[in-house]
DNA sequence: TTACCGTATGTCTGAACTGACATAGTCGCG
DNA sequence: CGCGACTATGTCAGTTCAGACATACGGTAA
């Protein structure tokens, strides 16, 4: 309770992770790290002073536990206030972030340039696309069939879903910017 | 010339804008205004001041004239350094930017909520994504016949090509999700 | 004429985020 | 037994960014 202060996206992220059982700043910071969860990322500078943030807005309680570690560690675990908060957020629309996307930035303004260069650049972007398509196929076959909504592996496998949906559409654009610019040499 | 600062993705976002042509603060904050230009952002109060760094690292330069508008108004241009620069930023590997994406985080944690709430949320964002691809699908088709790398027009038809694909994979992603929420009724 | 919209440039505050700095115990390996 | 990797929590400075505040002229429509 106390303080009204709104929770950020980041604390409900935290709250997300939270949700499928305790964890320290440490293992929030893990999971929050690409390429384990690529959809939302925070290191621990930043983790610690929410986890104290939503510690007073009571959404979270913790225990401490000792070692390894100089101090003991503190595990976090939701409250229902904050198992509350997060599932009202849920279902609101999330709000529109801004696009930012360096490489169709260099895309709009590739006309400038030497053409083999940017062949190169979409190339290599190409092969990282592919590798991270390839892992995430990977990770599909774990599934043995798809989880319902209720379960939580659902999340995982949803949000998968949307990580091979988005490889498979950069890499096809990324293999047609290949061959618009070798074309033309 | 003068101070060695390192010129921002922002800057950089700038003299793509002005490599098309001279334009004012204002125009640019203009075309890179939603849903004219879908890959980056940002207001006036981050171009003016941005616009001064360029100035003062001899990447762009302007000319004074009047009205309509209480000063004078400032026509920017690339200068030769400006130009250079954008060509040699444009075919080196863009950094990596993190994914913070508000509605597949919501995604990982909808196992909590109330399906038919989450179907809805789905619906809505698959009408937003839908509209929005119909939207550039009647911008391809401004283009008669797809222009060549070296064509400024490229750049404008490439980006075009990457918003049509990115919208296509999110919809058909949306309409997943709604299916596996309607079944679960 | 009065109100509003578009043009036009700028500042400021606060939030979000990155990367570096700081500290320190445990465990396994050579 | 020492070294390095991993666990673990925290601060701080600097950058980026969104949104509000500030100012003011010209054109158009009620």
């Amino acid at each position: 309770m106390s303080s009204t202060t709104k929770t950020s996206t980041l604390g409900f992220a935290i709250l997300a992770v939270l949700a499928r059982g305790e964890r320290t700043g440490y293992d929030i910071a893990a999971a929050m790290r690409r390429p384990v969860s690529y959809f939302w990322t925070a290191g621990h500078s930043q983790i610690h002073p929410e986890l104290q943030k939503l510690l007073a807005g009571g959404l979270v309680v913790y225990e401490t536990r000792h070692g390894p570690g100089p101090q003991d560690k503190k595990v976090y675990r939701l409250t229902p206030e904050g198992s509350g908060a997060l599932r009202e957020w849920v279902t609101t629309p999330p709000r529109e972030r801004p696009e930012r996307d360096e490489l169709v930035l260099k895309t709009y303004a590739s006309w400038l340039a030497d053409p083999e260069l940017v062949r190169r650049l979409f190339a290599d972007q190409l092969a990282v696309h592919e590798a991270r398509l390839a892992e995430y196929e990977r990770e599909e076959e774990h599934f043995a069939e798809p989880p319902g909504p209720g379960d939580p592996r659902f999340g995982n496998y949803a949000t998968l879903r949307c990580g091979l949906g988005y490889e498979r559409h950069r890499a096809e654009w990324c293999r047609w910017m290949v061959a618009q610019l070798s074309d033309s040499l």
